[in-house]
DNA sequence: TGGTGGTCAACAATGATTGTTGATAACATG
DNA sequence: CATGTTATCAACAATCATTGTTGACCACCA
């Protein structure tokens, strides 16, 4: 994800409005690893500005997903999370108790499907999900 | 997954009880290849036993999941889809546009976490999910 | 056959997300 | 700097998939 100066400059040039909610909504997720929820990014935003709606922060981590700024992620776990890391080929470790997703930066060059077994089918993007037990969890009472 | 036959022995054994309700939704999901999603296993359901509730349908899917005889999948399009082909390792082709998921039956061996990467997580399991577009859309408007 | 406890269907509730609305404020232009 | 257009704001209600609750019911064991 760009910095907040040039996400400002970006959602101008394609007939966006820049608000002080959104710039602050720029600065949670600007450097965030943690692959926050809508929920976490409005809990944080409200620190700010305690006024923001949720529907807001909604409305704008939307606008950055169609910018291609950030991911939308939907990992199973019942809500979605967003990554600002989208420069990175990485994949993701979801833990199934916690539900908390950490990245792994790590590429596998051979996750393509053969010529001839796809079926007509137009392959946009592939996604590893791993699925486990995060350190927390496992050092907890199991 | 295992025959309508085999699943009615299987919940007796576990202490679960065994009803027309239960074994309809059995014949319903023996042999199909769709993923289908709650909603589709209700419907068809209906079709048999006009009173059965989407509830129960819920249930009986819970628990064929909790003893693994079909695969819970939430591939991000928002309703969870059921798989009963657990036998095989496959991965999945979802469509962006009409959100039908189909199976790719093939093995990625090189998808494991390298030792010394995976910083404390336990792998329970890795998927693969591909993004695109299936056949039917392509050929659609788009 | 009779008792017990899991299951049924109807209903309401949950949680995440989205639609609606009138008021407001950001931006381009003069 | 003033001004109008238009996107955005916040509050509220609604939607969707899924789950909790309840009293009646029926599958199963003895």
């Amino acid at each position: 994800m760009r910095t907040p100066d040039e996400l400002t400059d970006l959602f101008r040039s394609t007939g966006r409005k820049v608000t002080p909610q959104r710039q602050c909504i720029f600065s949670v997720l600007y450097g965030d690893v943690t692959h926050p929820t809508a929920e976490a990014v409005h809990a944080a935003a409200t620190a700010h500005m305690p006024t923001i709606s949720l529907k807001t922060v909604y409305q704008t981590l939307h606008d950055l997903s169609e910018l291609g700024e950030i991911t939308t992620l939907d990992l199973g776990t019942g809500t979605a999370r967003f990554d600002p890391n989208v420069d990175d080929v990485h994949h993701h470790l979801v833990c199934r108790e916690c539900g908390k997703v950490r990245d792994l930066d790590l590429e596998f060059p051979d996750v393509r499907i053969p010529a001839g077994s796809e079926l007509g089918f137009e392959v946009g993007s592939a996604e590893i999900v791993f699925r486990g037990r995060c350190h927390e969890c496992a050092g907890a009472t199991s």
